[in-house]
RNA sequence: GGUCGGUUGGUGAAGUGGCUUAACACACUGCCCUUUCACGGCAGCAUUCAUGGGUUCGAAUCCCAUACCGAUCACCA
């Protein structure tokens, strides 16, 4: 059997939404299940989107993601160049091929004429289409404009006949009728190639069978496919994948939630829990496992179980995935992904090491994402405590203040500032003020640390601190 | 407007004619655990699969209409 390749084919904007990464992600899928090869390739024909490094953006996220190119623009390979802009000359070649087949010709229509069309075909509620103007030139005619310098593109020429029908992993088999498709535009008059033409050209050159896209494509899939026949190529196989829309059933954008992988990369999301959470968006596998790691969704991906309705993205759950994640971490890593969000929002100068582990491993089971501890220990850093209205009236009731004066004494008497100790006084507290449960621990968490939720009491007033705790319970 | 898709609970979804009085997970609610909240464990949460017809002994599953949502119709990708 052939080696299965595909290729992400991104635009060089510099930014990656969770959409883009999905439809990486499913290729690669697809492809390794194989033991295929993951391609990059630049769609960079629209000159005026290209931002600068985004090549590199888009290699920096796949690596964290774990989505390595076996070929690409920065790394190579047999087929290059992997960069639209510097292969003009071949589809300059190829389309000059088609005309001389007769498949495609040249077309000096202006500007001018073709908006005209386009007012007349509005006026009357059609859908616009190129009237084949240009089709029967005659040699001379073409000679000469040429000679003159008129600027022309290349159309292809299509069949008006019949309907077109492809298989699709997904949707199964698409017929479009073939008189709705029009001589499309192959060669700009700027010399670059459409989207349409240079992905059909470097697709057969780079030996893509493989292609994944967005369903957004499937109704111009056709196409592609009389493109593929006109120059008496194979087709690929076709997988094209349902949207994810954002929680307000749009299509995702940065206004509905942060769409942007670097964002949530940025807010201490872990990269394998985004992968994780992004394969379940719209394919699920054939039990109920819902923690995979790359390597197993590459094992037990199947592309026919990926889902023709769209998906929701819901943070939520991305939520859930990545905590579970960061529960799994080491204590090590962890203090890793969750100190720079730290230290950026809190002076960390005079914590020790010892101290911002110990924060890191109470702060643990709490987190979902690394940049929410910021918000989780806020009592550990600024001095004053803001208790939100449900504590201040948990505060009312008339046993508190008697709990607090007994449990302050029984602090003070603390000699050795430890765990078991500060356990002790609780449990002194108890008896002393006779006061059990949720009415002897919530006035000590709620007077010590303002909130009512929280990792285990003793652990947060030993790390707190003596001279906090008492400060605070004098108030 | 034409064309092509989609429609299972708040969310992701399983389900491809009987094993479904619709899995599983997130969220939510309750209980248990912990002398507290959380963590963890357990339980509850769609009599119903957009609506209306039809086919069938039998339909979420097949067919047809309707509704809604989306995609697409460029010298944009």
């Amino acid at each position: 059997m052939e080696k299965k390749r595909t290729r992400f084919a991104p635009s060089p904007t510099g930014y990656m939404h969770i959409g883009n990464l999905r439809s990486a992600i499913f290729g690669y899928l697809m492809v390794k299940h194989d033991g295929g090869d993951f391609l990059l390739r630049i769609e960079d024909t629209d000159q005026t989107r290209k931002v600068e490094g985004a090549i590199e953006f888009i290699y920096d996220t796949c690596r964290l993601c774990g989505l390595e190119f076996d070929e690409g623009p920065l790394n190579g390979g047999p087929y290059g160049p992997y960069t639209q802009s510097e292969r003009l000359d071949i589809y300059k070649k190829y389309a000059h091929e088609l005309v001389e087949k007769g498949e495609a010709y040249y077309c000096f229509c202006t500007e001018e004429r073709l908006d005209k069309l386009r007012k007349i075909a509005e006026d009357n509620h059609m859908a616009f289409m190129y009237d084949g103007h240009c089709k029967n030139l005659s040699h001379e005619e073409i000679e000469e404009k040429i000679k003159a310098g008129v600027p022309y593109v290349i159309r292809q020429k299509m069949t008006k006949e019949g309907v077109s029908t492809y298989e699709d992993v997904v949707y199964g088999t698409i017929s479009v009728e073939n008189r709705i498709l029009e001589d499309q535009v192959l060669l700009k008059s700027d010399g670059y190639p459409t989207y349409n033409f240079a992905n059909v050209i470097d697709d057969h050159l780079m030996h893509i069978n493989v292609v994944a896209r967005g369903n957004e494509y499937v109704m111009s899939t056709p196409k592609y496919n009389l493109l593929y026949d006109a120059f008496g190529w194979e087709r690929p196989t076709y997988i094209h994948l349902p949207m994810v829309l954002g929680e307000d059933g749009q299509k995702l954008s940065k206004r509905n939630g942060d769409a942007s992988f670097m964002d949530l990369y940025h807010e201490g999301y872990l990269p394998e829990a985004i992968v994780n959470y992004l394969a379940l968006l719209g394919w699920s596998p054939v039990d109920n496992q819902e923690i995979f790691t790359l390597e197993e969704l590459v094992k037990v991906f199947d592309p026919s179980r990926i889902s023709k309705s769209p998906s929701t993205y819901d943070v939520k759950k991305l939520n859930w995935v990545n905590a579970y994640y960061i529960k799994k971490l080491s204590l090590e890593d962890c203090v890793k992904l969750v100190k720079p969000f730290l230290s950026e929002a809190y002076d960390l100068s005079d914590k020790s090491e010892k101290w911002l582990n110990e924060l890191v491993r109470i702060y643990q089971n709490h987190i979902s994402y690394g940049k929410e501890i910021v918000k989780e220990t806020e009592m550990f850093f600024n001095k004053d405590i803001n208790p939100d209205f449900e504590c201040i009236e948990f505060m009312k009731d008339e046993s508190i203040p008697k709990t607090i004066e007994v449990f302050k004494e029984e602090i003070e008497n603390i000699s050795e500032w430890s765990i078991p100790n500060i356990s002790n006084a609780i449990n002194n507290t108890k008896e002393k003020a006779s006061v059990k449960g949720k009415m002897l621990y919530m006035p000590i968490r709620i007077k010590t640390t303002g909130v009512m939720h929280g990792p285990e009491l003793p652990d947060t007033i030993y790390l707190l601190g003596k001279d906090i705790i008492l400060e605070r319970l004098s108030k």
